[in-house]
DNA sequence: CAAATATATATAAGTATTTTATATATACAA
DNA sequence: TTGTATATATAAAATACTTATATATATTTG
């Protein structure tokens, strides 16, 4: 029973997770992506279906994604990518949320802080 | 004009970012809070009023902060700090938003990617 | 062969959180 | 006296997320 709750933090940061992942992958499924970030991170964050294929949807009615569907073992997979237009926006969302990251960590160590 | 629409991350980290800074600074008042946000966060982070106050509101009411009400130039300032029971919340959740940002970091810089 | 588990997408109801707008009040500068 | 800075506060609206649920196939286990 690892540890939950620590996705309190992903509000917010879901688009930016899905954009940067598609930048970097060229393709993927829903399923792969939570597969994915959970691999990544060793558990720690953990993206819900519930809040991911809304977030996937959004996504391709904003231009940002494009959808192909292909039947792989009989079960139907649709697969994700960046349009042009998303590319772009994915690189100034990494760049944005890679930015609050930084600044995240001057609040919570500020210089001259000793790490008792 | 500088960025805005960074805020998008801020969901979710607020609660953690006041209690962090209230268990460094022992109290603070509401107003002051967000001055020290951006101060130290260079503007990049900018926790608005309507989203603080609700957030101590419901932080005292949780039995996390407590209150004095000091009268500074004729002006009423509240002055918040933790209770006990504050304190170790305060260092949990700081302590799990430092691993949440860890794990982003692992999702936007992937080892052995090329920083081209 | 039946049941359970893994794979795979999807939506809806409810909750929580945040933005935006607004109200109140003092002090100081133009 | 108008605007800006200081200071707290709330309410309405929008957004985002969690939880629960539905559907369907393939594979493994008993």
């Amino acid at each position: 029973m690892e540890n939950n709750g620590n996705n309190e933090y992903v509000r917010g940061t879901i688009k930016t997770i899905v954009l940067n992942l598609l930048a970097e992958r060229g393709r993927m499924y829903g399923y792969e992506i939570t597969h994915e970030v959970k691999d990544r991170t060793d558990g720690e964050i953990t993206l819900t279906f519930g809040a991911l294929y809304p977030v996937l949807h959004k996504l391709e009615q904003e231009g940002y994604l494009e959808t192909e569907s292909e039947a792989v073992d009989g079960r139907l997979r649709k697969y994700y990518s960046l349009t042009t237009q998303g590319s772009e926006t994915a690189r100034t969302k990494t760049h944005d949320l890679a930015r609050f990251v930084e600044a995240v960590k001057l609040l919570l160590n500020p210089p001259g802080l000793a790490t008792d």
